[in-house]
DNA sequence: ATTATTGTTCTTATTAACAGAACAATTATT
DNA sequence: AATAATTGTTCTGTTAATAAGAACAATAAT
């Protein structure tokens, strides 16, 4: 493959005019300039001068090849530039579009630790668990969590999202405690609306063989947070998601259920429009989330990512 | 720079999964593979993977800079193969604009050559002297002759078009010869309709000195062709590209007049749509083109290039 | 707990690149 | 027309960069 020595040799080559001032501008010796061109007209099969031993005239392949290679070339600065620690820094607008409860309890703390390494950085942040349109709506990106339907969007996934079953331990005592997901079909369920079946819960045991069983729910909500603190006061069973429930769990005030049993695990996808190059300010908020919720996996810090 | 090894080295480990896959199926000792990676961190000042001695995981700005990398990856792979001589066999349509006199002399031998050499290429002529909407109408590429407008395609430059003013013996007999421009005034002059100003005619005297001169015309086309034959047949005084009248000249069939002024020169370009990467026949074409005048410039052909 | 695998580091050996001068070819100058 | 100056190419000795290979430390699998 074509190495960017030689082809910025030959930019400059064609942009000095001569290989002596090509030889001059770059400080190295005129020799090695030739001895470039020459290699890469060999490597290529191709004349890219027309060579009158005074003046060199670019063939028409040599023509374009030399805008393939300025454009390459940019494009390597640019991501050098982009990536590099040294990019100066950040600032501007980010508007984002984020679901509730995620949002707030996961991403909460991440926008604010990138706010304090970013002073140049304003958020606008619009919390909401319908789907937004990106480009219709301005945003510079949405995270979501779920499946991801097919669009024009690119994605990255952040985290991966466990979900577990689980009931105070007030109703249990109460309403038993489920010992096979079928005996979902008998007790109180929250369930949550956003979901494409609600009342259908699906899991894998732990033969890794798929299964489902319809709950009956007299309280279905579009928020997860409330089906938990509705949980919490002992209304009925959740399938929630463990970013939202764990601290229950953690204290005892949750139990979970059904351990043995696979519940639905899905991801959150910060998504973003897709443009060639991505702006400074979104690539960078993208990079450190996605650093930020791998160190938080790496840590195991339970919390089921 | 960025190494072009390092950047390719990086792309390779993040397929692979790991340095020492990746050094498997380069062929290469995974110290060097290892050096190059850490040589680029360094030179970037970022990390850009999270390393576990055992496993490897991509940062955010890792994953940045690979998808940027393999985009400029495939773009050199490209320019490469565009450009190499082993690029196969060139097949397909190209549907091509080309100016009437200047197609029909000029680019018939260059056309002819071509697809002697493209068996596989198959052309779609459009002779005509106005201004086609290559976009609209389906144009792979359109040569034209003049000043270019603005407009949202690329050029090339083909060939320098220099024009004389001359007439037949018979006529100058008759009428005199001109010895300064003013004189035109008071001659049979044959205009061109398709330019903006046909009846005015600029040149420059050999001290560089613009001028123009409003000639009368009874006689005024928008075919060069028609107007040289008209000139041979002593109807008067043309002023046009060496390349329509050269032959006519060189047989003593028509006098030049005014040589020690210049008259106006411009060039043959050829136009195509500005997409990000032409079609390989389209970008042969034009390289072929472009090598044919130039060679033609080179062998100083009297042509006039 | 042990084994195998992974990434890093170090030293040696090899390879590739460069500088410098000499040369051939061509244009500019006188 | 003849000379001088400039250009690109080629060659050789030298230098710097790069890879190989082994040893080591750290981690996951058994």
């Amino acid at each position: 493959m074509m190495r960017f020595e030689s082809m910025e040799t030959f930019v400059r080559v064609v942009e000095a005019g001569s290989i002596t001032a090509a030889a001059d501008r770059m400080g190295i010796a005129k020799s090695a300039v030739s001895r470039r061109l020459s290699e890469l007209e060999e490597r290529l099969g191709v004349q890219l001068f027309r060579r009158t031993t005074r003046r060199m005239n670019l063939t028409g392949t040599g023509r374009s090849l030399y805008e393939r290679c300025v454009n390459i070339l940019a494009d390597v600065a640019e991501a050098e530039q982009a990536v590099s620690r040294e990019h100066g820094k950040l600032q501007g607008h980010l508007r984002v579009a984020l679901p509730l409860s995620f949002g707030l309890l996961q991403l909460g703390p991440a926008i604010n630790a990138f706010l304090q390494a970013n002073p140049g950085v304003e958020f606008d942040l619009d919390f909401n668990d319908r789907q937004v349109d990106l480009l219709a709506e301005g945003f510079d990106l949405a995270l979501r969590i779920g499946d991801l339907e097919n669009s024009s969007l690119m994605a990255r996934r952040l985290a991966r999202i466990r979900s577990c079953v689980c009931a105070s331990p007030e109703y249990l005592q109460r309403a038993g405690t489920p010992r096979r997901p079928e005996e979902l079909a008998h007790h109180a369920c929250l369930t949550y609306s956003l979901v494409p079946e609600p009342r259908v819960w699906r899991y894998r045991n732990a033969a890794g063989k798929a299964g489902s069983v319809r709950v009956p729910s007299r309280l279905q909500a579009n928020n997860g947070d409330f089906l938990h603190r509705a949980a919490l006061e002992g209304q009925g069973i959740v399938l929630q998601p463990l970013f939202i429930v764990h601290r229950s769990l953690a204290e005892g005030r949750l139990l979970p259920l059904l351990t043995e049993y696979e519940w639905p695990a899905t991801s959150a996808h910060a998504l973003y429009p897709h443009t060639r190059h991505l702006s400074h300010r979104v690539r960078a908020f993208i990079d450190f989330l996605s650093d930020w919720f791998a160190e938080a996996d790496a840590k195991q810090n339970g919390m089921g990512f």
